[in-house]
DNA sequence: CGAGCTGTTGACTGACCAGTCAATCCGACA
DNA sequence: TGTCGGATTGACTGGTCAGTCAACAGCTCG
């Protein structure tokens, strides 16, 4: 590149303070909880000066916002990418619920986060993202409705209240793998991926003909 | 009056502060959130002292926790009762959908408080409770687990996961409502009911045979 | 009547922590 | 070399509350 310097800096640490914030506020938050953990938590995780926080965020607030709204767009992103591929309703559902678990196998804390410091946080703070967090369930109904209209789903149930269902077994689930009170492991990933689809498109009734 | 007292007190307010430093609890947690709810908070709304909460609770928690317990062991007794009753599997989730539903319609913000601050914030609180919390998944996955021996129900999936499906669609309708993102009303609450079970028991898929 | 108990009061304290800010560092550029 | 501006530092402040405590009220029983 040039004559000066490296091609690459290529040290791992430093180059991004902001992004070295955020990355030491996922393993705080997720290690102490979001109103226990302290902003010098975050920094000392950070390796760098309290008030450097500061110089990069607003507040506290703004720190979580930014890692949520991150990740939050992304699965949006991926979940209208996944609508508009020509497959059954069944593996789009499929593909959701896949994408979330394997965000989760990817980067449980982040996840952990997410889901308990926002997700299911909407009274003190998921407040604010309650409208961004519907865009999730009216995208995952609008593919419940396409199906329940051309007669792949059967319509016993309102579009909005499936996507609620669907959404709410994969919540729990991720819930019960972030307290341990459901065995986690890659297969328990995989199985837990059909088992949500399993359980939400093909029901628990045995009907005779099946 | 009478010379010295009457049969009945009859006051209405008064008699048990204790009791009546619960409900005002349950008040101020589900307006301002456990959180950013102060004991002067609930020491006014009941009318109170702020050292008398000290008098009958140990601590902020305290009250927190006998308001979860007090409800939570309705619950488990109330399941434990309709597993014992000589009823079809789907009926008993039906009941226990409905009674879970009921619980909101008489008192929402107590349901409000029980599910946003502890059974959804496993973390910071509902960690005490998870043990508690568990206890119902097991009573309802049990349930299901016999419907599955004697045919009734397929063995497509755990029990477990079943009972995780089944609660975690009551607890995000309830959500739902309790922010204002799903409308409410008496036919909502029994539409609610019936969707719970039907999209868990009867599934999407458009079966052939259906 | 008074001793002793429970219930009740609310001012006060001690700890905690988000956010501020004045000072320092350091690289770029003239 | 000097100056400028963003990056970085961490001590400090202000406000907030949970929980304490000493005093007081009112009942019961001897």
């Amino acid at each position: 590149m040039t004559p000066s310097r490296d091609v690459e800096p290529a040290k791992p640490v430093q180059l991004d303070k902001r992004r070295m914030i955020l990355d030491a506020a996922v393993v705080a938050f997720a290690t102490r909880g979001f109103h226990a953990c302290r902003v010098s938590d975050i920094a000392d995780e950070a390796n760098v000066a309290y008030g450097l926080v500061y110089h990069y965020f607003r507040s506290k607030d703004e720190v979580l916002d930014t890692l949520f709204l991150e990740r939050w767009n992304v699965l949006l992103e991926v979940i209208a990418e996944i609508d508009a591929q020509p497959l059954p309703a069944r593996e789009k559902l499929h593909a959701i619920a896949s994408f979330i678990i394997e965000s989760y196998r990817h980067d449980p804390d982040l996840m952990k986060v997410i889901i308990v410091e926002v997700t299911r946080a909407a009274n003190s703070f998921g407040r604010t993202h309650l409208a961004k967090i519907r865009e999730a369930y009216a995208l995952i109904a609008d593919i419940v409705g396409k199906a329940q209209a051309d007669g792949t789903f059967r319509s016993a149930v309102t579009p909005t209240f499936a996507a609620l269902a669907f959404y709410g077994a994969i919540e729990q689930v991720l819930t019960g793998w972030i307290f341990d009170t459901l065995p986690q492991g890659e297969p328990e990933f995989d199985q837990a991926k059909a088992f949500i689809v399993e359980t939400i498109c093909g029901g628990l009734d045995a009907a005779a003909a099946r």
